[in-house]
DNA sequence: CGCATACGCGCC
DNA sequence: AAACGGCGCGTTTGCG
């Protein structure tokens, strides 16, 4: 066993003091507000309060105390609590908070303080290894550039490169006055100027080494682990959030960010267990939609996105090439997104020939006919995403499958700007949140209450949830029936909740384990 | 000096 | 000018 039921809790809250669970904790020691009562409170009582005040209106992600009080107009904690679980009843978010959100609590709470051990000499290892190029580049950059300025700064990089180096941008200044200088903006002048192959070498290791690898092993415990904080009410739609450090975004995508991953590693005798949903969002989609293609596609295990190319394109599924893929996953995550013709265009890149590696963008006229054929070919998701709009204009919220509601206050704006971005993330809302908020905490659910049939509790633990993702810790002699158990719960959880709902559009999950990050997919 | 903002970028 | 949803966080910059 190890000695973490007596270690210092490091976690603070940014704004206001967290009450966090924390057995040595009193009430009455500190209270920033005047007037207020100082008798204690329960700290999970409050973080319940914390969690049904989001649920009445989740734009207050992660409220604390002095958020409860003043929504509930009070300066009594016991009264702000019956106030709030009375508005959440009226709000018919009582199911939610009983049945998806108040069975997982402990389950967070104790990924957090299990936390994810570190291995420090690797990162020690990686930093050195990445500073040392990250000097090669900076000198080379100065020298290319023909003088020292701090690449760190976007303005003077764009001085540099758009004054005195003479480059052409294809964007204009911005408002500020400054030339962008983004990754897709210096991507399109890599071959004018060979230092732009620099500069993107040098960024990337910036990003990794001052956000990850050199900070991630200072913020570990006493106990040599890593314990961030996973917020379950921390974003509008449901999903989790994680801060300190945020374990949702460690990189994935290339090599040298992969191997930060290495750094995570399992303890003594266990491994770590990736579990993730497959395509989640897109299969809600259809299941919400009842769109007739879409949930073919889906039951006959094909590949969406060459489904979707195939229909699309109106080709055999084994015409596909990769190309027609790639644009039918564009369209894809648009739905999902509220895209509209612009900006599927703006994405919509093709190469320009087979030897040049660079793209060009496609016409706004073919991005139309792109965007009206898929409609056509999926109408019914057309539909389904008509009926959200429409509801919402109605009603100012829109709900979940679950009914896990947003509100929309702006839906209904005069300001172009403001009631499109409403109608975007009303139709996002219910996707995202069906997908990676009440399916995925049922998901903690079930499998908690399946590990402890198998009295598996002391060997199975969880410790990252990274949206259609759970990270668990498994001693290694009971892998194989743990992974099993875990599957099953998480592809059950529809009809097993509450709902009991049937749909033949298969909730599909792949695992993987090793004994680092670096090795589970 | 601390703080807010702009910009940029990591992930799903 | 404006760009598709949801996050957290780094550095720079300008301000009080």
């Amino acid at each position: 066993m190890d000695a973490s039921g007596s270690k210092w809790d490091p976690r603070e809250q940014k704004n206001g003091n967290v009450l966090a669970p924390n057995e040595n904790f009193r009430g009455e020691s500190e209270n920033v507000l005047s007037g207020v009562s100082s008798s204690y409170i329960d700290p999970i009582k409050l973080q319940e309060a914390s969690i049904a005040l989001w649920l009445i209106n989740s734009d207050i992600s992660n409220p604390q105390l002095d958020d409860i009080l003043l929504f509930a107009q009070t300066s009594s904690f016991d009264t702000a609590y019956e106030y709030i679980f009375n508005q959440l009843k009226e709000k018919k978010s009582e199911k939610i908070f009983e049945e998806i959100e108040r069975p997982i609590m402990h389950i967070v709470k104790e990924m957090e303080d299990r936390g994810i051990l570190i291995d420090k000499k690797y990162f020690e290892n990686l930093s050195a290894e990445y500073h040392k190029e990250l000097e090669k580049l900076t000198a080379k950059i100065y020298k290319m550039a023909g003088v020292e300025f701090n690449i760190n700064s976007p303005k003077q990089m764009g001085e540099v490169l758009f004054g005195k180096m003479g480059m052409k941008s294809s964007k204009k200044k911005s408002a500020t006055g400054s030339f962008s200088t983004k990754v897709s903006i210096l991507e399109e002048l890599e071959e004018a100027n060979p230092i732009i192959k620099e500069i993107l070498a040098y960024r990337e290791l910036q990003k990794l080494l001052s956000t990850y690898i050199d900070v991630i092993p200072k913020m570990t415990g006493l106990d040599g682990k890593l314990h961030a904080k996973f917020l379950q009410n921390g974003t509008t739609t449901g999903r989790f959030s994680s801060q300190d450090p945020n374990l949702q975004n460690l990189p994935i995508k290339t090599e040298l960010g992969k191997r930060i991953r290495g750094g995570f590693i399992a303890e003594k005798g266990y491994k770590l267990c990736a579990f993730d949903y497959s395509q989640i969002e897109l299969r809600v989609a259809a299941i919400l939609s009842g769109d007739k293609k879409m949930t073919q596609i889906f039951r006959e295990g094909k590949d969406i996105h060459s489904g979707v190319a195939s229909f699309v394109f109106d080709v055999s599924l084994d015409k596909v090439d990769s190309e027609m893929r790639r644009q039918a996953k564009v369209i894809n995550f648009g739905i999902i997104y509220g895209m509209g013709v612009s900006a599927l265009q703006k994405n919509l890149v093709r190469p320009k020939s087979d030897s040049d590696t660079r793209s060009e963008v496609v016409t706004r006229e073919e991005a139309q006919k792109f965007y009206i054929n898929y409609f056509n070919q999926f109408s019914g998701v057309r539909d389904y995403l008509e009926e959200v709009k429409k509801f919402a204009l109605k009603n100012s919220f829109t709900e979940t499958l679950f009914g896990r509601r947003r509100y929309f206050p702006n839906i209904n704006s005069r300001i172009p700007f403001l009631k499109n971005m409403a109608e975007r993330t009303a139709t996002n809302a219910p996707i995202q949140g069906t997908a990676t908020a009440d399916i995925i905490k049922l998901a903690i659910r079930y499998v908690e209450e399946d590990l402890k049939k198998e009295k598996l509790l002391e060997k199975v633990h969880l410790v990252l949830q990274i949206h259609d993702e759970l990270v668990y810790e498994i001693e290694e002699n009971v892998l194989e029936k743990a992974d099993q158990i875990i599957k099953n719960a998480m592809r059950g959880v529809l009809e097993r909740s509450y709902l009991h709902y049937k749909t033949d559009i298969p909730l599909e999950v792949h695992s993987g384990s090793g004994d680092n990050l670096g090795e589970v997919k």
